[in-house]
Parts: C-alpha cells; sequence; structure tokens
DNA sequence: TTGCTCAGAA
C-alpha cells in the first residue's frame, strides 16, 4: 500500500480533532500536503464533522493549490451551518472570481442554505440565475433548498413559483414547502400545499405532519388536526416524539386541554417540548394551577426546565391572578435554575402586576427589566390600565409609546377606552382626533372558521366569499332571532364605555369578521354542534354580545378565540363572565 | 459530501 493509500485509510477512520491533526503532521513529513484527495479529505473532515474545527478547515483550505470543487463545497458547506454564514457566502464569491473550479449541485445547496440564514436577499436571487445557468434548475435538492431560501427572505410568492415550476417534486421538497409557509405565518396556505399534496401520491411523514400540526395549531383548525392525528395514528408515526409534541400543542390551542393530555399520557418518552407543551397549553388556557402541577411533575421526572417553561407557568399564573406563586417563580429562574429573565418574563410580570390591578409595581417593573426601550412592555401596562381604568399611569404608558416611536392604532383605541371608563369625552375626543389626523392604520381584522376540512376566513364586511349572499341573508335571520331574545347592536364606537377594538374602527356597520364566520356556521354545520372561531384582535363589546344571544337563541356552543384568550359561549353566558 | 420537524406574553 502506497503512503498516501495508508494516510486515506487513516483518515477514514479519523474521529477526533486531536487525531486529525497528528495525521496532518505524519501528511507534512512524508511531504503529501499537496496531495489532492488527502487535503480534500482533512478540509472535509474538519468543516463538516461534528468534531471538526472550522478555523482548522480554513488553515487547511488556505494551503490547496488549487482547491477542487469538492474542498470548495466542504467550506461553504461548513460555514453555511455555522455561526457566521455570511463566510460560507464570502467562500462561495472566491470560488467563482479565484478559481477554475466550478461549482455543482452540492455548491449551490449549500450557499443558499447560507442566504436564508442570513438573510440575503438580493445574493438568493443572484445565485437562481446562476443556477439557471450552469443548467441546475431541474436538480430537486437544489429548487427545494431554493424554495427555502426565498421563503426564508420573504419572498413568499416567488418561493411558490419556484415549487410550482419544479420538474420534479420529492416528499422533501413538498414537506419543505409546508413547513416553510407554517414557519413563515401562512398556515392557510401550509394547509392548502396538504391539500395539493394529496393529489401527487408522494404519501407523508414524521415531517409532514408535524408542519401540518402547526399550522392547524396556529389557526385552530380543530378538524383538519384530528384528522391528522388519524393518519398518524394508522401510518405508525404517534411514537415519532416531534409529532407527539406537536398534537399536544394543536389540541391545546383548540381549546382541548383533556385531548392534549390523553396525547401526553400516551407518549413513551417525554422530553423539554412535551412538558412545555402542557405547561404553555394550560397557562394560556388560565390554569395558572394546572401549570404549576405539570412544572412540578416535570421537576419530579427530571426534565430540567428552560425560558420557555416559566414563559408557560408565569403566563398562566397572571391569567389566575396568582400574583404571589408568578413573582416566585420568577425569582426562581435566577436562585434556583440559574437563568436570567429576559425580556418576555419581564412581559409576564408587567402582565401578572398588572391585570390584579397592582398598576404602580407593574410599572416598576419595566423600570426593572433589562429594556425599557420595549414598545410591548407599555403596552402591555397600557392594557391593564384600560382594564383598571387608570388614567394617569395609561398616560405615561402612551408617553413611553409616543417616545419610542412606536404607537399604532391599537394603543390609541387602548386610551380612548381608558378615557371612555371614566366619562372622559375630551379626551376621546382628543384620541379620535389624532387616530383620523395621523392616518394611523389598524391591524385588518379577521376570523377564521372550519366547516369539515376546509378553512372559511373572514374579514369585516366580506363580499369575497363565493356564497356571500347567503351568508348576509343568514345573518340578517340570526340578527333577528338573537334581537328577539334582547340583543340590541351596540350603535357607534368610542361613544360608548365599552370594549372598544380595531376592529370597531373599520366600520360602523353590524358586519365584522366573527358575525359573518358565526352566520356561516349555523348555516353551514349540523344543529347541536359546536361552532370554532378563530380571531386575530379581541373580540369587540357588540360582537361578545351578539355572541351569548346567538348561543342561546341556536342553542349551540360557540367558542371563540381571540389574540389574547378563549371565550365559550352556552346559553347566553360566556366562560369569560364578561371580564376580558 | 446535499434538502424537511415540536414550545412563548401583548
Amino acid at each position: 500500500m502506497s503512503k498516501s493509500d495508508t494516510i486515506l485509510k487513516l483518515l477514514q477512520g479519523c474521529n477526533s480533532l486531536q487525531r486529525l491533526q497528528k495525521i496532518h503532521a505524519h501528511v507534512i513529513t512524508n511531504g503529501l500536503q499537496h496531495h489532492p484527495a488527502i487535503s480534500t479529505k482533512l478540509v472535509h473532515f474538519c468543516a463538516v464533522s461534528v468534531s471538526g474545527s472550522l478555523s482548522y478547515a480554513q488553515l487547511l483550505f488556505h494551503h490547496i493549490d488549487n482547491p477542487q470543487t469538492q474542498a470548495w463545497n466542504s467550506i461553504i458547506r461548513g460555514f453555511a451551518n455555522s455561526p457566521s454564514p455570511l463566510q460560507s457566502i464570502l467562500y462561495y464569491n472566491d470560488m467563482f472570481s479565484s478559481s477554475v473550479s466550478r461549482p455543482d449541485n452540492f455548491t449551490f445547496s449549500f450557499v443558499l442554505k447560507a442566504c436564508e440564514r442570513v438573510k440575503a436577499e438580493n445574493k438568493c436571487r443572484e445565485v437562481h440565475g446562476t443556477i439557471i445557468r450552469c443548467g441546475y434548475e431541474r436538480d430537486v435538492v437544489v429548487c427545494t433548498n431554493l424554495v427555502r431560501s426565498y421563503v426564508g427572505n420573504g419572498f413568499i410568492g416567488v418561493a411558490k413559483k419556484v415549487f410550482d415550476d419544479m420538474s420534479e417534486r420529492d416528499l422533501v421538497s413538498w414537506n419543505s414547502m409546508i413547513s416553510c409557509y407554517s414557519q413563515a405565518g401562512f398556515h392557510y396556505e401550509a394547509l392548502k400545499v396538504y391539500d395539493e399534496m394529496k393529489n401527487e401520491n408522494v404519501g407523508l411523514d414524521g415531517f409532514t405532519l408535524v408542519g401540518l400540526l402547526s399550522s392547524c395549531a396556529h389557526v385552530g383548525a380543530l378538524n383538519v388536526g384530528v384528522n391528522l392525528h388519524r393518519i398518524a395514528c394508522e401510518e405508525g408515526f404517534v411514537k415519532n416524539v416531534y409529532v407527539g409534541n406537536a398534537l399536544i400543542d394543536m389540541y391545546a390551542k383548540c381549546g382541548c386541554l383533556d385531548d392534549a393530555f390523553c396525547v401526553f399520557d400516551s407518549m413513551q418518552k417525554q422530553d423539554v417540548f412535551t412538558w412545555n407543551s402542557m405547561i404553555v397549553g394550560y397557562g394560556v388556557h388560565g390554569h395558572g394551577d394546572g401549570a404549576i402541577s405539570f412544572f412540578r411533575q416535570m421537576l419530579m421526572a427530571g426534565v430540567q426546565p428552560n425560558s420557555i417553561t416559566f414563559l408557560g407557568l408565569l403566563c398562566g399564573c397572571s391569567h389566575q391572578g396568582l400574583v404571589e406563586e408568578g413573582v416566585e417563580y420568577f425569582h426562581m429562574m435566577n436562585t434556583k435554575f440559574n437563568m436570567k429573565p429576559g425580556i418576555k418574563h419581564y412581559g409576564c410580570m408587567v402582565d401578572l402586576f398588572g391585570r390584579a390591578g397592582k398598576l404602580e409595581k407593574a410599572l416598576d417593573m419595566i423600570g426593572t427589566s433589562p429594556s425599557q426601550d420595549d414598545p410591548v412592555l407599555w403596552r402591555t401596562l397600557l392594557g391593564s390600565c384600560k382594564i383598571h381604568k387608570n388614567v394617569k399611569i395609561g398616560e405615561i404608558a402612551m408617553r413611553n409609546l409616543v417616545q419610542l416611536g412606536a404607537s399604532n392604532a391599537g394603543d390609541y383605541i387602548l386610551l380612548a377606552a381608558i378615557y371612555a371608563g371614566v366619562k372622559d369625552t375630551d379626551g376621546i375626543a382628543k384620541m379620535r382626533k389624532l387616530i383620523k389626523s395621523q392616518g394611523i392604520k389598524t391591524s385588518p381584522g379577521w376570523s377564521w372558521i372550519e366547516v369539515g376540512d376546509q378553512i372559511h376566513k373572514f374579514v369585516v364586511d366580506d363580499k369575497s366569499h363565493p356564497d356571500f349572499f347567503e351568508i348576509y341573508h343568514k345573518l340578517r335571520e340570526v340578527i333577528n332571532q338573537a334581537a328577539l331574545l334582547g340583543y340590541v347592536p351596540e350603535e357607534s364606537l368610542i361613544s360608548v364605555a365599552g370594549l372598544i377594538t380595531e376592529e370597531c374602527l373599520e366600520t360602523s356597520t353590524s358586519y365584522h369578521s366573527e358575525k359573518l364566520a358565526i352566520a356561516f356556521g349555523l348555516a353551514r354545520t349540523p344543529k347541536g354542534t359546536s361552532i370554532r372561531i378563530v380571531k386575530n384582535l379581541r373580540v369587540c363589546k357588540d360582537c361578545h354580545s351578539f355572541t351569548k344571544y346567538v348561543s342561546k337563541a341556536f342553542n349551540r356552543e360557540i367558542i371563540v378565540r381571540d389574540r389574547v384568550r378563549f371565550h365559550h359561549f352556552k346559553g347566553g353566558v360566556c366562560s369569560c363572565k364578561d371580564y376580558w
């Protein structure tokens, strides 16, 4: 066996950096440092292996006279997955300007990963052009990476076009499209991709299920989620811990804590994600005690909590008014678990004190937080001032938001509602004028409803639904039925001292998105079944009252998940006891 | 030597 063959063999069995350095020394003493296959292997090991070292890979790489494509690929790949992915793009540029070696399908896949991670949108487009010029636009892996890179850079439409134009799409391509949509917040689109996927006979796996379940959780698509759960059982994916965790999250976010627990209980292995999904689930439902109980069990099971565990706990304490417990866990982070509370934990504490009416303490909390420049903290405080009708601190919060240049329509509406709460008509007029004169934009309100396995989305005064004529007809009938039981529509916004939402600003008519969704639900679902609505904004006072009457008039349970919490309407009353 | 997965207050 020749010396170079011996060294190549040694390299194959190499499993640590120290061992590699010894082999490297051996390479040098034998004068083989310019042997192409050896130097390429050395660089590959250092750049890609978990026990490698990128800086050592760089050192080796710069000693190669004319690095071959494979060596370039290793260094580009290594940096693409490293904490400094920009380096990967710089090496890619170098390859074009200073090397005779040409990029191949691997090079493009790796550099696209780097573009995705550093948000290099222009580079992503440029690489796309090069891919076409070099004739790799039919490579399924390259195109899948291109889709991911475009989504990661915010070009959702371009990504979908690349995906649609792919000559071949395998299961990973479909999974990537779904998970990209899901992670970018395009949940409705993610579920639509699944509909397309079903016609293509590519099957599905754990990755598919996790992406889809995550989108179901976000939009509250329980029927689709339950269907996926059934498929997961049939196809043997329920043992996959990622799938189990995604199922727990889906059930919890759809308001079915019992089903979430069933999944939790049936899992053979529970990791920190599993426990967190339960704790957060109980937390967002306002069951602080449930979250605490799971937290204790988690510690007994020997699972180490992390920062999200505490967010779930603090959120639960805040919604249930468990101030003392919340304070205890906030301190415990530092004293017992050596974790520094982040800005989001401070946000929970501001909410905890604020909700409980301890507004001065909430204000102090912002003072001690790592950043007083975070608009979210001040906005949380403003929300608490609305609940407790505190004009003084409300104005302080607003002043800070304005100074930070972060005030939005929602904030002015909150302050207007605070003025309305104390019947300060001048204050209300001031807010109304500000909103009008500054042309402050509201975020558009929408409501989803799931009927069968389809999701129907409505906006205020929506006329885009193919059956809108029928829906409006039904809504008028529903309003009449509700009126027979005593429902009186609230006339206009700010003049009433009630809950005013952004949606109220958009229109003065009574056709808010959730009313349309409710009318549609009544028309399209069997009598006696529950109707589930998901909203992106808070429920307004008028819609809340309307939904109570509808639940009684039509003998239906109506479950509304708004931006902050769940409302379960049944027999004319709501689970929030009109306090939200 | 390529590509895809789970948790968060307001």
